[in-house]
DNA sequence: AGCACGCCGACT
DNA sequence: GTCGGCGTGCTC
């Protein structure tokens, strides 16, 4: 290994011609230098209008765009640099305070700033179209037009309609409402654009109305008190603040959400809204919009390359003051952003699990403190990670603990299903609870976190499992609507049931566990008078199937809803005032150390959904141990009680949040390659430390591994990982920094997978 | 990551 | 004699 730390050729000394320095997406730890078409770079007071600009530049043999980064002396042998093809932006995209944020997040995660601006910018944008974008023409009155098609001829019916149309809409007019008056619309409009009756201008791209202002709900004094704390802080320019809002479901987040929206926007400023995949719900946008009563700007995965380029350019724009969106939403360019929230802070969607492994939740409350601009960070449930920073007095805590009107919290209770023989993963006890509840006309949610009809298939001869070809795992049984079939959650294998053992030849093979297809069966058999909805992935997929079955559910449609964790989030069913959660278990005993947290974050989630109208909820969950003293904290004690002690539990530990991880995962189709990479990383990062540690040796490094992954093969390839833990996190990522030009040049690395998780928040 | 270059087997 | 297999190596 060379210790080139550019990971450049030395450049020729005797120049130090400033060149453009690119940020192309690749194999490149640091931006590509190029020489100017327009020699702009030879005057230094251009370049501030320089860095930030897209450019098309020659790359080997085909041509790329990418963005200038910075003005510098050359890296490169300057005989090699080759010249940009032209710019393609008169101004610079990216402002200098969202540069200096992509920088930081490229810093943090350790990745290529090519790689964080490609994961920044929507499709559209990095594809070298123009950043504004407008939408359909619209038609205004003039002055003049206001006397004149007052005064058409009364036979000219059709024309008439139209003028009516421009005379009492104070708004302009687009081509729908044009339409709606004549079918001659267009012919009439151009005749009065060249009389100067009417003027043409874009519309905007947008096309959301603003939904209908529905009844506004006083805010109760913990309300008010949140929304006050936050708001002054907003008028008094304090500038950064960070807040953490805990309110248990159903205490009113969103109406405190509103309330600070609306003094903001008040101010004239923007505000950002992060929500997690599954939150952004129709309602939650009509809700938003209604008592904004102004347009908002979404930003989801369902959306298309147009409307996402439609939303960056609203907001940058500042035509728009609010933007809803999803983890991504998170780099959006705001012309003032003024209040950043961020809701279900400890949802999981928050974490991108694939290129650059960001947190949106993490990153945001820097880019706050970047725009000293406050935050809230809201959750009935709040990550072990977020109550850490109140304890450190980072965040600011806000509590909501009253249930609006006059719902109860719902009782929680454990079943011990130890001994119980429940092949239909439903024990008696539940059941008799089912029967209670349904006859009194409510609803009942039952939640099963295991999606299909049964995840093995089992030869009952010799015990063959139906496994994955490609990955370390079972194939789940599904139950289509014409034939039953296999199919692996992990890499989505399909594949018809054997006649026969492929083993041994035997007939016998047999279904085992029970995923929400054949519970859905089962109840059906049990209570057959009974409507019941299942709502998984699976009976969700086509589109606009889950807004169906949820509208559904929620007009009480149906007595039984049967659901995985899509159901748990977001979604109010008044009805449902018994909750059954089926089975916990996994959750308490896992080799992921988050996994107890999670499953007390979706226990309570899940549980939320019960009684939420004048019923009090009742909420019963199976589970094979019942002294497990987490559980029984979180049940007995509350979330609160439980989060403290699965911190201390951490702190024994010496896991995160009190140290600081960073995960080398790594693929390869030869487990070998895999292994190799992670060992010679292993020596170079133990080297490397030990440098580190000549300054000052009072800090740990752990480095635990390679191991292979929890599920070893996947898709076809080995996994691996090698975990590194410091107590210091300067540390750590002065390790990292040293070490990751090494990692880049490596010819290891080039026959193999690799990425970095800084703050890994999953193992497998 | 792409994409060309390069050096060996089965075909018109 | 060529077409094409995917190993190797480079991109400012």
């Amino acid at each position: 290994m060379q210790s080139n730390t550019s990971g450049q050729d030395e450049a020729d000394t005797s120049t130090n011609k400033a060149v453009l320095k690119v940020a192309v997406s690749g194999p490149f730890l640091t931006p590509l230098d190029y020489l100017d078409c327009d020699n702009l770079t030879e005057t230094p007071e251009m370049w501030p209008r320089l860095i930030g600009r897209r450019v098309e530049i020659p790359f080997r043999n085909r041509s790329l765009i990418a963005i200038v980064v910075a003005v510098a002396p050359a890296d490169y042998a300057l005989e090699k640099i080759k010249t940009i093809l032209r710019w393609i932006d008169e101004e610079p995209i990216l402002h200098p305070q969202d540069l200096t944020f992509l920088q930081w997040v490229s810093d943090y995660y350790h990745a290529p700033m090519g790689e964080v601006i490609n994961t920044a910018l929507p499709k559209r944008i990095r594809g070298g179209e123009e950043a504004s974008i407008h939408g359909h023409d619209v038609w205004t009155i003039t002055a003049l037009g206001r006397e004149q098609l007052q005064n058409l001829p009364a036979k000219a019916k059709a024309k008439r309609a139209l003028a009516e149309q421009f005379l009492t809409c104070e708004t302009p007019l687009n081509r729908e409402i044009c339409k709606a008056q004549t079918a001659s619309w267009r012919k009439f409009v151009n005749e009065w654009l060249d009389l100067g009756w009417v003027s043409q201008t874009s519309g905007p791209c947008w096309q959301e109305a603003v939904a209908v202002p529905g009844p506004q709900h006083a805010l109760n004094s913990e309300q008010q008190s949140a929304v006050d704390q936050v708001v002054s802080h907003v008028r008094s320019g304090d500038g950064f603040a960070s807040f953490l809002l805990q309110g248990i479901t159903g205490s009113g987040k969103t109406e405190v959400y509103l309330a600070m929206v609306e003094h903001v926007l008040e101010m004239g400023r923007q505000v950002l809204i992060l929500v997690p995949e599954i939150g952004l719900t129709p309602q939650m946008i009509q809700r938003f919009s209604a008592h904004l009563q102004r347009p908002i700007a979404l930003m989801h995965s369902a959306m298309n390359d147009t409307q996402r380029h439609c939303a960056w350019h609203s907001v940058r724009s500042g035509e728009v003051s609010v933007l809803m969106g999803t983890r991504s939403a998170v780099f959006a360019p705001f012309k003032d952003l003024g209040l950043c929230i961020i809701d279900e802070e400890h949802d999981t969607s928050y974490k991108q699990q694939d290129g650059v492994r960001y947190s949106a939740r993490d990153i945001l409350v820097r880019r706050a403190h970047q725009l000293q601009v406050p935050i809230v960070l809201g959750s009935a449930t709040p990550s072990l990670e977020s109550l850490f920073n109140v304890d450190q007095q980072r965040y600011r805590l806000l509590t909501l603990n009253r249930r609006a009107g006059t719902a109860k919290p719902p009782k929680i209770r454990l079943i011990d299903i130890r001994g119980e023989k429940i092949q239909e993963g439903v024990g008696a006890k539940l059941k008799a609870a089912m029967q209670k509840h349904l006859q009194a006309g409510q609803q009942v949610l039952l939640f099963l976190n295991r999606r299909g009809f049964a995840p093995v298939l089992m030869c009952h001869e010799c015990g063959w499992q139906a496994q994955c070809p490609s990955c370390d795992a079972n194939m789940t049984l599904h139950q289509g609507s014409y034939h039953q079939y296999l199919l692996c959650h992990h890499c989505g294998e399909q594949m018809n049931l054997p006649e026969s053992c492929p083993q041994c030849g035997s007939e016998e093979l047999h279904t085992v566990g029970q995923g929400t297809e054949r519970l859905e069966e089962t109840i059906v058999e049990w209570f057959p008078e009974k409507t019941v909805l299942r709502i998984d992935r699976d009976s969700t997929r086509l589109k606009g199937k889950m807004e169906e079955l949820t509208q559904q559910a929620q007009k009480g449609e149906a007595d039984i809803l049967i659901g995985t964790q899509m159901l748990a989030k977001g979604h109010h069913f008044p009805k449902v005032t018994l909750v059954g959660l089926l089975d916990i278990d996994q959750g308490l005993f896992s080799c992921d150390y988050r996994a107890t947290e999670r499953m007390a974050q979706l226990l309570l989630q899940v549980a939320g959904r019960a009684g939420r109208a004048e019923d009090e909820g009742e909420v019963l969950v199976q589970t094979h141990h019942p002294q497990h003293p987490l559980l029984l904290k979180l049940i007995n004690e509350g979330y609160g009680a439980f989060a403290e002690a699965a911190l201390a539990e951490r702190k024994e530990a010496h896991l995160p949040p009190w140290r600081f991880q960073c995960l080398v995962r790594c693929e390869a189709h030869n487990a070998q390659d895999a292994l190799d990479f992670l060992n010679s990383l292993k020596a170079g990062l133990e080297l490397q430390w030990q440098t580190l540690q000549q300054e000052s040796a009072d800090t740990v490094l752990e480095l635990w591994g390679p191991v292979s992954a929890p599920m070893m093969r996947r898709q076809g390839r080995y996994r691996y990982q090698l975990m590194l833990a410091s107590d210091s996190r300067p540390k750590l990522h002065q390790l990292l920094t040293l070490m990751l030009p090494h990692i880049y040049q490596s010819p290891l690395a080039r026959k193999v997978r690799w990425n970095l998780d800084i703050d890994p928040q999953d193992m497998y």
